[in-house]
This record gives C-alpha cells, structure tokens and sequence, in this order.
DNA sequence: TAAATTTATGAACAATTTATGACTATGCCC
DNA sequence: GGGCATAGTCATAAATTGTTCATAAATTTA
C-alpha cells in the first residue's frame, strides 16, 4: 500500500491526519518539522507528503523548494491556515501539487489524496490505459484498436486531461487552466473546437467518450462492455 | 457517530443537554465559555457546535466570529433566553446556522440537530442520498434504480433544493428566490411547468415524490419501503 | 352544484449553449 | 518561398433548455 508522510508540528493535528489516513488503508509516517522531514525522505519509502506550512526550524515553502531541487517529483499538497490563502499561487509555484485550507475536511482529504496518487502514478509511467487503448504521454500518441495516432499537443493533452479523471466534469475554464495557461486570453470556445476534432478522430473507439455537460464544461466516461 | 460540542456556562443545563444528546446516540463534548470551545475544537473531531450566547470570558457572538473568520463552517446552533430575541438577525448574520429560545423543547432540539447535521453532510459532500437514488451536484445527475440521467440546471436545481429538506414546503417565489434569483422577473407558473418535467422523469422512481401543496407551494416526499 | 381559484399539461416560442465547417495566422521543414 | 500541420477565430447550424401561453383538470369556496 502507499506510504504517505504527514508532515505538521502540531501533535493533535497530526495524529488526526494520520488517524484520517490510516483508516483508509495508507500506511503513515510523521515528522514535526521540515529537517526531520528532509532525512525521512533519504530514509524510507514514500510515495506523497501531506505537508503543513507553517513549521519550525523550516517552513513548508523551503521543504518544497529543496525538494523539488533535489530532483523529487513526489506529490506534495500542501495545508495551511485561511490567512495564507494567498500563498496559494507560490505554493504551487515552488512546486506543491496540490492544496487545501485549514481546517481539513477529512472527506476533501481522502479524495485529493486518492487524485494525487492515481495522478502520480499516470505521471510516473507517462500513460494512461482504457480497455484496449493507451494514451502515450511521452509521444502524444494514442493507440487503439484502429492502431496508432500522433495527436497535436493541444488534443493530446485535453483528452489525456480529461481521462486523467474520468467522470470528472471540467468546465471550460479549468481546462484552459492546466492546457492553455492561467493567463490565456484564447477564447473558451476554441475548447469545443479542440473537443469536436478529438470527437472525429475517436469516433469508432468504444473505449471512451467525450460527453458535453450543457452549461458545465465536459467530462470524459469510460464504456464498459 | 457524530460529536457535538456543547458550550454553556451553566452547569445544569449543560449536564441536561448533553444527556438529551447522549440519549439520542450523539457524543457530547463540553465546554465552559468561548475560549475553552476554541481550544477543544482545534484538539478534537466536532461535527456540530450547540452554542450558548451569554458566557463569562467570550460570548457567543464573538465566538461564532471567530470561528468563521477561521474558515470553518461547522454548523453552529445558538441558544439564548427569550429576553434576548432581537438578537436573532445579530446571530444568523455572525454565522450561526440556526436560533433556539430557552427554554429549549427536547424533541425540537433533536429535530433542529438532526436537520442540521443532514444539512452539513450535503454541503460537504454535494450530494443527497435517497433509497436508492442519488443525487450528484457536481455533475447534475441523478442515478436511480432506472440507471443516471443528467439533469437540466433547472430541474436538477429544483429537484435538489426540495430533497434537501424533505417535507419541507417551498413557495414557489422562495424556490425562485434560491434557484432564479431574488430579482428575476420569470413567472412563477414556470416553476409548475419544471416540476411537471421532474414527475415525468421520476414517474417511475418509488424513492421520492414531489407533492402538491395547493395554494402554498410543492415539497419533496420520501417514500419508504 | 356552480363559480372561482389553483394547478397540470402539451405545445409553441424564445433564449442560450454547443457543434461544425470554413477561414486565417503562424511556424516549421524542406 | 511553398507545402504542411497546428492553433485560433468566426459565422452559422443544430440542439437543448427555459419560458410563456392556452386550455384541461382538480380543488376549494360560496
């Protein structure tokens, strides 16, 4: 099973999450502040840190920061108190994966665990696998039963983000967020345009499906059978 | 099962409160004033706050602040002597969820419990379980014994408010109020034409239905077995 | 029971959202 | 430069959803 560090200094805090995640079958590791966590990491398997922000000896931030220095792509979400909501953008930027405010719905924790897992895991060997087709994240290609296709990036990328979550719904805006850039000023409506030319190119693959949420965005379902 | 905490300074409603709470299967944590409330829910799991106004140290409205300033949104129920009614509007705009005046009917407090934590649950996780049947907010659909179908906004809008608060009878100018907007201007009548689409829908699903209530409004029942 | 009121229902219409094909721009490779 | 391939824009078609309306049905009131 996966081994998830719990990194927070706050005792009662941490034997909570731990608790949370231990219930749901992850094994748990703690650590009461960064430098501890720092020679865990060269010590034992893990395969995500839960991470606080606010630390003694050294903070979230800098954990991060060395972390991802030293070449770690492991998938980091980081918590922290409502005030510091703004830090949100560097938190990210220093290479947190993910990110919740305090106080932690256990729920909410769980689910964003699980999605940082199974994304890790698609990032790790760059592939996702629906039935008898495979996206190929290193050659943008998608196979399937009618063989092989390099797609252009932007197809590639909404259908591989879009399968990353199946069932998920993505509004058109959040897309463009991951694929285009936080800033872009593109037109939402190229998304459609994307979405349809992704449609007639799989339009005899059984495996999947593009479904249009009217008013939402769009999600992609896996056939079954 | 769920913890409220109960914040009283008088010890023998405390006492009485708590044993109602108990008897109904509930844990119970107590507290004196606000700040010992503030620090026993940074330490311990509470799904719910049973929150006396008049204390000695922090009131319940500096309490009920502070809490929310905090981010969290734990459903709070504030209590108070009759004397101190006014205060109502005071209360539910600091953040308290619901109002009871002392002296407090049992059975009421159960029920006014109950509706909250079945409140929060939804707003947790968006959605509504019923029977067999779920309700999906994020992906406005609706599963039943018949398989899931996607809703327009509308009546999935419609359809959820009303099992929200099962019994419950809405007019058909707060349901527009919720679901349209305070200001829209769109005849009431067309919130006939919607739920007359909903019973089409469902006409088959024995969970729930959607009952006339002539000259007042519709609600949502549940049907059981 | 008749009249008045309220709700149900089907159809028409309006508004909104999405699909789609054509077109333009850009960059890359030869 | 010419030929591709990709990305973006736009206009228009198509589909879905939302609203109104007329009339039928049901319920209440007188």
């Amino acid at each position: 099973m996966f081994v998830i560090m719990v990194v927070e200094d706050n005792h009662n805090t941490q034997k909570l999450m731990c608790a949370v995640l231990e219930r749901q079958g992850y094994h748990t590791l703690c650590a009461g502040d960064g430098r501890e966590a720092l020679t865990l990491l060269e010590q034992k398997h893990v395969d995500l840190i839960l991470l606080d922000l606010m630390m003694p000896n050294m903070d979230g931030y800098d954990f991060t920061r060395l972390v991802r220095e030293s070449g770690n792509t492991i998938p980091i979400l980081m918590v922290t108190a409502r005030e510091a909501i703004e830090s949100k953008r560097q938190g990210l930027r220093l290479g947190a994966d993910d990110y919740m405010v305090k106080p932690v719905d256990e729920e909410e924790l769980l689910l964003r665990v699980a999605a940082l897992l199974r994304r890790a895991r698609i990032a790790q060997d760059h592939r996702i696998t629906i039935g008898n087709s495979v996206l190929d994240y290193d050659a943008f290609s998608v196979t399937t039963e009618a063989g092989c296709q390099s797609l252009p990036q932007k197809e590639f990328m909404l259908l591989f983000t879009l399968l990353s979550y199946p069932n998920k719904i993505f509004t058109r805006r959040a897309l463009m967020d991951e694929i285009w850039d936080m800033t872009s000023e593109t037109d939402e409506r190229t998304v459609d345009v994307h979405i349809n030319r992704l449609r007639d190119r799989f339009r005899d693959v059984a495996d999947f499906e593009i479904v249009t949420m009217r008013g939402l965005g769009y999600k992609a379902v896996i056939r079954n059978g």
